[in-house]
DNA sequence: AAGTGGTCTAGACCACCAC
DNA sequence: TGGTGGTCTAGACCACTTG
């Protein structure tokens, strides 16, 4: 039984930090030189209690600009019909969405197998960023069958997109195969989201039909981590 | 635009040695001194480069024997009532089941609150860790209300407890809330699953209840990120 | 006993952000 | 422009695993 490391000590100290209210969720953390001096240890090894920190969900950095304490985690349910900006605010929360792009496009082969169709249908491309009380937590890219949606381009992508499927085209999407996916963001996403290489994160698709079995939407989000809790309540095998 | 840090160009080299199959899934990595050198660098960087491969999910380390290549994610789909042994052998894995202790308890103020008991009710508590080819990969803790299945101590805990709840005491799970919340693995879990503090991790937990609504069974799941991805399909709202 | 990963030091320079 | 985090170096010792 050898002692705790001293990054699991600094971890426990900063820890005790956030939980006694000294500092408070949305907070920045001091500087890490300032701690490290503070802590009597190198900035390497603050890091590394930072970093541990950061894996569990409790803290994240913002870019360049420092470390700051993690609000509570949303609560989100993939399987419900619910919106983002609606489910963000029933939680007392504050949703914004900024859409980086919408256009009409040839489905690739990956996109093309999951809206079951050929390689090279017309297909809209959507990307759209996602704020939580003004932090940027989720980018997303939703390809929609065109066939379905014709016109689509008309109306505005910054709410939800099922209410313009039921109340424009009356389409209800309502089976969905959904997979969640733990990994780190990488290149594209870690751009979109303007984090640092590697930071923790959600990858979740899915793939939405209609009761007739048209598969209308496949959708790709990146989540970080700590942002999330997927909570699922069922009564029936799927 | 400058160019990428050296940490990810030693990733990008790494993993390409695992795409092109010269380290194939479940090998060992060289070591890291070694690693190191090769690629005319310190140990320091190329463990970043390590780091990052593993919140991706792409290597894992094996307590202080190394770094492995992580195998393909197993599919879990928690809403289905397929035990651990049935899924893992229908993916063409291997399973086994190893019971850590079972006991009966009074329910702490969490377990009564999750199982709709008093504090101090009876309740079992099993704990158990499964592997997976293998390699240890989870460590789960479940707690029974005993009243719905006295002499459940008399069974096996190594093979699957909803066989059991069903052949026996004809009780059949079928509402079921579930969370999945991606963190840090710390303390216990480390312990259990015999890893390194601060390893990636996901925390499942699920309350499962009969068609009249009585609460059996409350699980904590704590999962190696790596391992898994998590598939939901449905066809009707919670 | 040898070799491995785990931890830690004491610096350094750079890119970027806020002032 | 000053301070921040991001990256990187060149070592060191320890705890543990494996032969």
């Amino acid at each position: 039984m050898s002692h705790s490391p001293l990054y699991l000590e600094l971890r426990t100290r900063l820890l005790a930090l956030i939980r006694t209210g000294e500092l408070p969720a949305g907070s920045r953390l001091p500087a890490e030189r300032l701690l490290a001096e503070r802590f009597e240890t190198t900035r390497v090894t603050l890091r590394q209690a930072l970093g541990q920190l950061e894996s569990e969900g409790c803290i994240y950095r913002s870019n360049r600009r420092g470390w700051f304490v993690s609000p509570a985690r949303l609560v989100y349910e993939p399987v419900r019909d619910y919106s983002f900006t609606r489910y963000v605010t029933a939680q007392g929360r504050v949703p914004r969405t900024e859409v980086l792009g919408f256009e009409e496009m040839q489905a690739e082969e990956r996109v093309a197998t999951s809206l079951s169709l050929p390689v090279g249908a017309p297909v809209y491309r959507l990307k759209r960023r996602r704020y939580l009380d003004n932090r940027l937590v989720l980018v997303e890219t939703i390809w929609l069958n065109a066939r379905f949606l014709p016109g689509l381009e008309k109306y505005r992508f910054d709410q939800s997109l099922w209410q313009v499927f039921g109340e424009v085209y009356d389409i209800e999407l309502v089976h969905k195969q959904i997979t969640i996916t733990p990994t780190a963001l990488i290149g594209e996403e870690v751009a979109a989201l303007e984090v640092t290489s590697g930071c923790p994160g959600l990858h979740i698709t899915r793939i939405s039909k209609t009761a007739a079995g048209e598969t209308i939407e496949y959708d790709e989000e990146y989540w970080l981590h700590d942002v999330l809790t997927i909570a699922l309540s069922t009564s029936s095998y799927g």
